[in-house]
DNA sequence: ACCTGAACACCGTTCAAGT
DNA sequence: ACCTGAACACCGTTCAAGT
């Protein structure tokens, strides 16, 4: 058998890697996952797991980031659906990675690669949320608003609520980004 | 020097391993902080802490009750001030152990004693909640609310936000909590 | 009952060496 | 450039043995 050099390309073999670690990662969870074990789901020896990536933090990451492409790209679709429908596709989208995401959120602590990847990853959704921000307001309190639906949708996510309140969870969500301005005490004060 | 049969009662000994594991969680973190450091500082050896402790886990639960502990005895005090502000406290008492409310999330996964507390812990302030959602209104709808007020609170303390916007979290949270009735839809349909 | 010394199986990671 | 064999320092945990 060949042992290196081998003929299928770079992108495609790290694609490998990253493909065996999410169904892993999600189905044990990642600190269930040593790298050995990984490392022969896919085939290699453990080392060569560090030639593609620094360590298990990128390896992560790269797993993360898989999800949010995909992710992203079936939102495209809904994107002209109500918001509460679209929250409630994404909690139930996300819920059979909810491990992914409590484990990122333990390891933004210990790890740059996982903190930026975090980071940005907030950045994207709070560009998605400001842009259903209908009505101007300051922008101090824009982000309060844009912060309490990510937080809620997290929270959906990562914890056992049943259908009714997860529902409801994402209807309240959807009313508070619409109507922001409206309930806004200093706003609503100055007509 | 004494080796075993130790003078001192039980309970205070596995205080004792309880607060040096406490320090040690929050300064460097739950998986930084190894068993045998914790022994170390604990001035026990590792094997020592499985006579107190059935895992690490269960060391990792111990040492969140006892922030609960603290946290709920201070809070009393608070009882009557504006729900905004008892917001603010919490979120900003808890922010220096938020790799604490990290970990216990990432670890509900793994370890069945780290998942029966933090669901305790969930309902302990779900009914802090329920008592403040003063219109009465149906069950369903209660949940809903509950949910979105903890896990605004739980986003705000382990996130990164600045002073402007974690106040304005915790107001909207708070005025959610008031007026939920009022602006729940079905309910103000049939006034 | 309480604590230890010594060991177990495993972990993430590294490095010199191969092709 | 790509991959391996072998090792490193360490991990959480266990157990027989001590007092």
């Amino acid at each position: 058998m060949p042992r290196n050099r081998r003929p299928v390309p770079k992108e495609q073999r790290r694609d490998e890697l990253v493909a065996a670690a999410a169904e892993l990662f999600v189905l044990d969870g990642y600190e269930a996952t040593s790298m050995s074990r990984l490392a022969k789901q896919a085939e290699v020896t453990p080392n060569t797991l560090y030639w593609y990536f620094r360590d298990k933090d990128e390896l992560l990451v790269a797993v993360a980031e898989r999800y949010l492409r995909a992710l992203l790209h079936e939102h495209a679709s809904l994107a002209d659906r109500p918001l509460a429908e679209q929250f409630l596709w994404l909690v139930e989208r996300l819920r059979p990675v909810r491990h992914l995401v409590s484990t990122v959120h333990s390891r933004v602590a210990v790890s740059d690669a996982v903190r930026s990847w975090h980071d940005s990853f907030h950045r994207t959704f709070e560009e998605i949320f400001e842009r259903r921000l209908t009505s101007p307001f300051a922008a101090e309190h824009r982000a309060g608003e844009v912060a309490a639906a990510t937080f809620a949708l997290e929270g959906a996510i990562t914890h056992d609520l049943d259908d009714t309140t997860t529902r409801r969870l994402c209807e309240i969500t959807a009313d508070r980004l619409h109507h922001a301005a409206a309930l806004n005490p200093a706003t609503s004060a100055n007509p």
